[in-house]
DNA sequence: GTAAAAAATTGATTTGAATCAAGAAAGTTC
DNA sequence: GAACTTTCTTGATTCAAATCAATTTTTTAC
């Protein structure tokens, strides 16, 4: 296992020391998820949280009307996990699943609960980490509801541009929150770009 | 000033002792934020993490094109904070104003760093809270997209059901992320409920 | 209590994305 | 590489929320 992509995540907003690694990396287990697999599933438990080392997946939410919603893509160096269900053992509101193979690294909750208890930076990097990801969600939110599709779509070309090529375009237009014949018309609009 | 909101809060999810606590609430101060003032503004760094003893406070951002979008409405028992801006002194993306006159407790960057450091069931309770807020905006997300206005309406309804009554509507169709009269025309739609 | 300002309601119209419906293109399987 | 499946594109139509505009109601300030 290359071990590298987690200490470079790791480190990215905080110091993590090379000893405190040591002890962190061999807490994890690999795990191969083939393309189209589920990694965990909505009104169940989540019993792992996992790293990408390889591959992409996203995180989706059933809707009682039977309509799928795309919330985020992970790729190499995201975590994958459902934080409220894995650590208060109550069924997850998403499902998570492998656009890829995948090659992931992953702790089940007694190795997270010793990690977050025995290693003080890991518990500052969640703590940290978790900041930032509110922030993002925020934003997101904030932008869902602002932007004109056309806006939306721009964002991600900005952003994320090698989305495009690697995840399915209906996906992608779940994620928008728009229909993909609406993104396949932005698209045409916007071929210029 | 009385402590026992708070200790209610902070053990929610998880036990705190009260011993820890004790100390815990040293590090506070209070504050007084008058209607219509802001707590902390966009673009700016956040320097306190507050904590509503009584009040109603909402924190927003300001698109580009010069809208405001209402992200959440921070009532008694909430964290009012910018976690992002407050940890890594990066300027925040939201503003936080309040709605009525507010009574909060706060801790600066200082004393947040030391308390982390110092007490690890609030280190584990900021891990545990948290992974519950990333929870609650994911499903925002997903339902902002998916629900008609009708539907958004009824939820706040069903859930917080004294917001009617406590925040003015133009806020709550900015949450909705509908315009005003839209969300006038729902409440006449819906007022056999 | 009155005047002024802010918020909410109601109506008429416009607009843009969803929906419905085929086809075309790309990817997968044997 | 042919047959099948999945994904993407394009067109016509519908529909619901935004917008524009005016009025009523409520709140605030003096």
């Amino acid at each position: 296992m290359d071990p590298h992509l987690l200490l470079k995540t790791l480190r990215e907003r905080h110091h993590f020391p090379q000893e405190e690694f040591q002890k962190f990396i061999l807490l994890f287990q690999e795990r191969f998820v083939p393309k189209n697999e589920l990694l965990f599933q909505q009104d169940s438990v989540v019993k792992h949280l996992a790293f990408v080392l390889k591959g992409c997946l996203r995180q989706y939410h059933n809707t009682p009307e039977g309509t799928e919603r795309t919330i985020f893509f992970a790729e190499e160096g995201w975590w994958c996990g459902e934080m409220d269900s894995f650590i208060n053992r109550t069924p997850s509101t998403m499902s998570m699943q492998a656009l890829e193979d995948c090659q992931l690294i992953y702790l089940n909750r007694e190795n997270w609960e010793y990690a977050t208890r025995t290693i003080p930076d890991y518990a500052l990097y969640q703590i940290i980490n978790r900041g930032h990801t509110v922030a993002k969600l925020k934003n997101m939110l904030s932008n869902m509801a602002t932007e004109t599709p056309d806006e939306k779509y721009r964002r991600i070309l900005k952003e994320s541009p090698h989305w495009i090529n690697r995840i399915p375009q209906y996906h992608i237009a779940s994620y928008l929150g728009v229909t993909p014949e609406t993104l396949s018309r932005i698209r045409k609009r916007n071929r210029h770009l």
